[in-house]
DNA sequence: CGTGATTACGTTTATCGTAATTATA
DNA sequence: TATAATTACGATAAACGTAATCACG
């Protein structure tokens, strides 16, 4: 039993029975991963794949078992070379960080101007998706920390961690008539063509419930993947915008005012995703702490073990 | 990195950095284990081990972690193994039970025998031990499943199920005046020599413990590593003997008699250890179930993740 | 000096890639 | 017939064992 034969019969079953492809994808031939994946069956008396004369066609009852087993260990032998990289490699290496845009845009820039300050070997990768791309990127180990708002539970092989609290805002084009409104009610919001996110993102969902308990259908005249693009529309005077409070900043957004809707929409947890049983190295932790103060280097560790999943902000 | 590299990384370490030892222990030759390490250390750009010349005289702090690491893989990949067995080999392999005598003689034999009606193919062999010596059988691999009463805490490698709960009985020989009392108490008891297990052995320290809170300190003119010696001196009329209560038979221990000491010292939990995240087969849950029926596969497996390890008897 | 690790070297085995073959949809 | 897996085979490289060398206690 070989590591390399495990790579392989993870990567067959990861791109749905096509060796060719996972050949390609491992930078080998396609017939040593054949012969590789028989000899490893042999090895352990068991039909890992079922195959439909020479066609791969699914996985067997044990080949599911095996498999699994297989990621446990290829998981286990990636921290270690990684284990081998922080002790050896210095503070040097890549940090890939997949968020959303809001995060991206408004709540990653200062720990991400003081993380490449100090740790100038590191290179830092910023991959941009959905919450539903970032779970599987992180997943999948494609990247290493995942940040979003949303879309982050329901993976099993993800940890996540609750980075801060944030609740939406209600822009306007200045002296729009809502703005002499204080508090903004949901009835006198739900009267105006509105611009917001798409659904499954950034808290969308929650703004959808609150107008949905009230019994109230708004007319949702844009959609947008972020915050930007919602602002250009608003000053357009196409509508009413609702954004996150984090993506206004009144010297910025010029000839925009805005009102908090703390107290309209439930408040949204930004939380930060990571591959369970993952080892992190030095300079992962510190990125963390910096984006969260509160998630040290102990806090983190706790919940990658599996220990304390129930980890309150 | 391959698997034998960090095979012989572990070994290496735990022979206490003897790489002759190791080699020798892995059936292969002394130079291709230390050139191996070399490779190893080189790819990972880390030194595992200490050396003073050519001698290696330790871990280092790097080391440890990744020994750690391989440790967890292998045990994985031994499980991986041993999946294949279980699907391929049909009812056969071998079981390595560790007991202690208590158990071996008076508690396993009925399972014992169902199980090997049941499983003819699967060799049974069964190693008699001190709880301390099953706890590193089964932390070490060499068993499979251990049996005992005292000391397998404190393992971290360990996970443990209660099997069932049990007493102690006093034993003297027909005819003996303590047999009138009813219950017998204490004090009495303190006032003859007495006969008992040896300590770290079947419930001795909550003997100890018993007499301790009233401040009596009885004779203890032998000490036994299991309940038929004691009997035998018994017998002789060198003093009582307290030995667990399932060791007592009427029947087949004629010229004794027993009381039971429930009352007197506090009562015992016979727990099952096993290696902490190991894969079972089949046959294995079977055993454990026939030895203690309410620990079915769920059960079992429930512990084995480290989910729950709170199990109530 | 004896024990124990490294170096050197030849043998053997395994791995990998190309090309040819066979089976499936 | 095109796609995809297996078989065949030759080149390369890795692992292993023996023998010789070197270092520590």
């Amino acid at each position: 039993m070989k590591l390399q034969q495990l790579r392989y019969i993870v990567e067959v079953a990861r791109r749905g029975m096509n060796v060719s492809e996972a050949a390609e994808a491992l930078y080998t031939s396609q017939p040593g991963v054949s012969k590789q994946i028989k000899l490893l069956e042999d090895e352990l008396g068991v039909t890992i794949f079922e195959r439909s004369g020479k066609r791969f066609t699914g996985v067997t009852e044990p080949g599911r078992a095996i498999i699994a087993s297989a990621e446990r260990i290829l998981l286990e032998a990636e921290n270690l070379k990684r284990l081998g990289r922080d002790f050896s490699g210095g503070d040097t290496g890549t940090l890939t960080v997949a968020a959303t845009h809001t995060q991206a845009r408004y709540a990653l820039p200062p720990a991400v101007k003081e993380f490449v300050a100090q740790h100038p070997g590191v290179q830092l990768i910023l991959h941009q998706g959905t919450p539903a791309q970032i779970a599987d990127w992180v997943e999948k180990g494609d990247a290493d920390i995942g940040i979003a708002t949303e879309a982050l539970d329901n993976h099993p092989g993800l940890v996540t961690l609750p980075v801060r609290q944030w609740s939406h805002c209600i822009i306007a084009p200045a002296g729009h008539p809502i703005l002499q409104q204080s508090p903004v009610s949901l009835h006198e919001l739900a009267r105006w063509p509105l611009i917001t996110y798409d659904a499954a993102f950034t808290g969308r969902s929650g703004i959808n419930r609150a107008f949905e308990r009230q019994g109230l259908a708004p007319q949702v005249v844009l959609t947008a993947l972020d915050a930007d693009v919602i602002k250009t529309y608003v000053i357009l005077g196409l509508g009413l915008g609702i954004i996150s409070a984090l993506a206004f900043d009144p010297e910025r957004d010029a000839g925009l005012e805005a009102r908090s809707a703390e107290h309209l929409f439930e408040s949204n947890t930004t939380r930060l995703a990571l591959r369970r049983g993952v080892f992190l190295r030095r300079y992962e932790y510190d990125f963390i702490t910096r984006f969260a103060p509160h998630l040290d280097r102990r806090a983190v560790e706790r919940v990658l073990q599996g220990g304390g999943e129930a980890y309150q902000l």
